[in-house]
DNA sequence: AAGTGGTCTAGACCACTAT
DNA sequence: TAGTGGTCTAGACCACTTT
């Protein structure tokens, strides 16, 4: 295509097929990605008005608007009443870690397998009490797992339930496929919400021991604490993985369209 | 608020207020999430059709596909074409964590102070060079920041960035509001896009000596690498995180709204 | 006053799924 | 065939910002 020197000129020649598969909406999402991704809508340049892009592209409004909305939400412009949509610049803040990789390792049963090191019933501990709200002493399922990528022990997993003889869940818990099922979300009905936090730690003896690795050593740790209906605890438990076998990557701004 | 058993009279009660400020498809998608969460509809139920909520809330079709599509975009339900919509189960591979709470730490002037330890001009060793695709030998500039937080050591930073004389960022990037700018993006306009990573590290003894922190030590690493408009990298560098002042939390499922 | 984004309508038509 | 979600229109009205 041609690109020539006035900007405007580039844009005009691209329209929207309304035989194609893809939504007008969508289409024009690209339009605008492009542009700003070709450098002819720079950071701070204003996006042309919606009346503009309605008659430009020959879309009502609400189209347009939603197609802005999901550059909005893209978090790539923003909108202001009465002024205009600006390009926003990138901004590593914006930056996201997503859990996701995590899960598609575990379902990835190819390579990847778990197994029970331990599952029994355990009194808590006054530190399980607290995360658990349950008084000190009182019967809980402890469950130790491992998994494993090619073998390779890769996370290591501890798990404190709140012991329920009404709920029969502890079947279901030491089940190879209750990961997965943390994960993916398929078939828990009994959950609510949950909190995760991650840090990075070191090692200790036991973890080094079962993730064989040598010590010191540093590792992600996830903390999850997850409640029912009643908005009371019901597991809590932290991963341990090791840092050569897991990594986080993401990007900001304009990925290539 | 009576709660009959029937759970429709419940959300019957709750109705769409014209004359709040908050728009009608805010208001539905909270009186959407607030079923959810009391448990009035639970993972796997079929949300009403578009129909009925259409006629339930004396709203258009267009305004309950705007407030369905926000709850789809939250992740919260899913949408089937031909089948319904439904409530999702919460799923951990959903985490997401956000950087942003790191910029807040940098935006918070207050509490938060930033010092370059040394800039100046070096040449690009083979690493460097194949992180910016440069040359080995040519110039970059190097750049070393420690970010304090109420005067304690928080985050070292390191920068590799390609030297170029016809682009005066030299100046900008040595000012102490310049970490700020590339969190915020406030005025960063050279930059297109960029890659983050993450991970978990052992500190070595000079991050050890100038976070203050005793060895072995385990701290978070993140990586950064940006790209201008022509795709050529510009910006190479990581920060650590001393990891007690620097912990990433989030949350899954449904919030209390 | 003019221009901008933001919300909303009352339908229409299409694609898909179930029966 | 009936019911579901998915897209789209051609306006209207409002709130806000700028001139």
């Amino acid at each position: 295509m041609a690109k020539k020197p006035n900007g405007q000129v580039l844009k005009q020649t691209v329209s929207i097929d309304r035989s194609s598969f893809e939504p007008a909406y969508a289409q024009l999402v690209n339009i605008l990605r492009q542009s700003m991704a070709a450098g002819v809508l720079r950071p701070g340049d204003q996006l042309p008005s919606e009346a503009q892009l309605c008659e430009r592209y020959g879309v009502s409004s609400m189209t347009v608007r939603r197609a802005i909305n999901t550059l909005v939400d893209q978090g790539i412009v923003i909108a202001e009443q009465g002024r205009g949509t600006f390009v926003k610049p990138i901004a590593m803040g914006e930056a996201t870690f997503h859990l996701k990789k995590l899960q598609e390792l575990l379902n990835d049963t190819e390579h990847t397998s778990v197994q029970v090191l331990e599952a029994r019933i355990v009194r808590a501990d006054e530190r399980v009490a607290r995360k658990l709200a349950i008084p000190v002493g009182q019967r809980t399922i402890y469950i130790r797992r491992i998994l494993r990528t090619d073998d390779l022990p890769a996370l290591y997993h501890r798990e404190y339930l709140v012991y329920d003889p009404t709920r029969p869940i502890v079947e279901a818990e030491l089940e190879v496929t209750a990961l997965q099922r943390l994960f993916s979300g398929a078939g828990e009905t009994i959950l609510k919400h949950g909190d995760i936090s991650l840090e990075a730690t070191l090692v200790d003896e036991e973890e080094a021991l079962l993730l064989q690795v040598e010590q010191p050593r540093a590792a992600f740790c996830f903390e999850h604490l997850f409640y029912d209906f009643d908005d009371k605890p019901i597991s809590w438990g932290w991963f341990v993985g090791r840092n050569d076998l897991l990594r986080f990557t993401t990007q900001v701004g304009l990925l290539e369209g």
